[in-house]
DNA sequence: CGGGCCCTGGAT
DNA sequence: ATCCAGGGCCCG
């Protein structure tokens, strides 16, 4: 669920918090959200246990820790001739899937008094799966009603173009679980011309390239609905029929419309994102498209259209957002006039 | 590149 | 009982 917007207001919340901290203790309430660990359980305490978070970062909608040697009871330095403190190599990976909260808690277990008159499922723990005690006796948890979210570790690897690897460090290193996941829209280092190249050589649907993280990164259902409708394109316009102005356009009212939602703490629908202190962002009622079938468009007054797309839901205007016009002839030349 | 699958739970 | 949900990955 949580897109770009939502993660980042995640990742703050845990750099202001968590760097510095060593991790003390892993508890694992449900083995699946380990899923992608290998070596599962076991392996994970062993790269955890004893290691200070040195930054949190984020591409697109991967999350991971920086974990560098803690401080060693005995004064021992652990790798060989670094100072204490060095980079263990390993990352924590986090992905949120659909319904994966990170929450910052002091340790308190669910409130009793709560569960008596709201009953259980007021709890908003009570789909944590994992947790990591740090050495304050905070805890962050993985909470995650659907499970498709998760926790592994990963090996640093350089980024191939030597650039910073997200937002949150200077460094171009990334774990290699997140290799392939390609630069997002309000990350600096981005080529948003050359991303609308690339889009312009695809026949598929704009909106099947907008979720496509290996092309841009952090664009989920919801943004690319809104991203689409601020430039006017309609979902189902191959890519290869944008021309670069309206592909490069496409590119930046989509960043435009996640930082707005950023700045107010993205998008919350119901409890399933929130932030790290389990608050909602506000965005929801800045949406112009998504969710909105039968009510009017806020620039034409036409009813806003739903349909089927990709196995999802498509919101869009169907006045407003252009259908895709048959292609005139070779797309190939560049910009039109 | 579309389709099925991984999951749970709330709404209808 | 059935449908639906904001993601990603593996399959053919």
């Amino acid at each position: 669920m949580p897109e770009l917007p939502e993660v980042e207001v995640v990742r703050r919340g845990l750099a202001a918090r968590a760097v510095g901290r060593t991790i003390t203790g892993l508890e694992v309430l449900d083995a699946r959200s380990l899923r992608r660990q290998s070596g599962g359980e076991d392996r994970l305490r062993a790269v955890l246990l004893g290691a200070r978070i040195s930054a949190v970062v984020r591409r697109g909608k991967f999350l991971w820790l920086r974990l560098a040697d803690g401080p060693t009871a005995d004064g021992a330095v652990s790798d060989g001739g670094g100072s204490d403190g060095a980079e263990t190599g390993e990352a924590l990976m986090a992905h949120l899937g659909m319904s994966g909260q990170l929450r910052l808690t002091t340790g308190e277990t669910p409130d009793p008094a709560r569960e008596a008159s709201e009953g259980p499922a007021s709890d908003p723990l009570r789909h944590r799966r994992v947790s990591l005690w740090l050495d304050d006796g905070s805890r962050i948890d993985l909470v995650d009603q659907r499970l498709f979210g998760g926790l592994w570790a990963s090996p640093l690897v350089p980024a191939p173009d030597g650039l910073p690897a997200g937002e949150g460090s200077p460094d171009a290193l990334l774990p290699e679980a997140a290799a392939h996941v390609a630069r997002d829209l309000l990350d600096p280092a981005i080529d948003l011309p050359e991303v609308a190249r690339r889009m312009r050589t695809r026949r598929a649907p704009v909106k099947a390239l907008l979720l496509d993280q290996a092309l841009v990164s952090g664009i989920g259902n919801i943004y690319a609905d809104e991203g689409l409708w601020a430039a006017r394109v309609r979902d189902d316009t191959p890519g290869a029929a944008l021309s670069q102005r309206t592909a490069h356009a496409l590119l930046r009212e989509t960043a435009a419309v996640m930082r707005r939602a950023l700045a107010v703490g993205g998008t919350s629908f119901d409890a399933l994102y929130v932030n790290v202190d389990g608050r909602s962002g506000y965005f929801a009622r800045s949406l112009a498209a998504y969710g909105k079938e039968g009510e009017p468009c806020p620039r034409c007054g036409t009813p806003i259209r739903r349909r089927a797309f990709a196995g999802r839901s498509s919101h869009f205007c169907p006045r407003c957002q252009r259908a895709p016009r048959p292609p005139r002839s070779r797309p190939t030349e560049g910009p039109s006039r």
